[in-house]
DNA sequence: CCTTTACTCAACCTGATGGTTGACTATAAT
DNA sequence: ATTATAGTCAACCATCAGGTTGAGTAAAGG
């Protein structure tokens, strides 16, 4: 299984890639909220949030419900654990290329 | 400080969210590579793959040092870090509503 | 019933992204 | 000196992303 076959990471970054979107998801982190709710705090259109919620939806980072006819949004935490899954083999990471080639040297030793 | 008021989030999630640099961060994560040995196993042109590397690098994902005629590169774990640290502040939650009103209210109770 | 509220949808614009090719530069090897 | 290697650069193209506006729909409230 190679990194390019895990296509969910790809919009999982993506979608948090955006500003407005991480603060979207911070927001939710406090409680479920409608979207206007959700898109009172931002200098831009409804419908701007409302695309923004979108794609956390389409990523699958937030859940939305019809109740009357508002649309509460909650937070899922399933696709943001799976990036810190990825992210954790690789934060050990610093510049000192010597240590590189330490780390390099202990993985063929493990092979 | 607010979510917004992080720009490095914006560079480094979105340099993860393509699978071609998330598998050339992967490989460097055994070693550091020239760039025609990170190119080598994807069906594109150099220059593609130079453009990858050069998204990583303004990212400050990778490093990339002038070494003769070629440009070695190596991972560098400190936007990982801080991806992760963002992140981990989300990834437990799930989707019962009603745990979602208790954290509200957990948190409200501290405040 | 009429109006307000909370959205959605379609069309449009602008700029960024991911890829290509062809020409170029610089180092290394013969 | 010539050639091959490693990579950059500029131009181009197609698609996507983030925003807008204007119109439309569906539920709640007077």
């Amino acid at each position: 299984m190679t990194v390019m076959d895990m296509p969910q990471l790809d919009t999982t970054f993506s979608a948090l890639s955006d500003g407005t979107r991480r603060a979207i998801v911070a927001r939710l982190a406090d409680g479920e909220a409608p979207l206007s709710e959700l898109a009172e705090p931002f200098d831009m259109s409804l419908t701007a949030v409302s695309k923004h919620l979108r794609v956390l939806s389409d990523a699958g980072l937030v859940e939305i419900e019809k109740r009357g006819r508002t649309r509460h949004c909650r937070l899922r935490g399933a696709p943001i654990k799976e990036a810190v899954d990825w992210l954790s083999k690789y934060e050990g990471f610093w510049i000192d290329r010597f240590d590189a080639l330490a780390r390099h040297l202990a993985k063929e030793d493990k092979d």
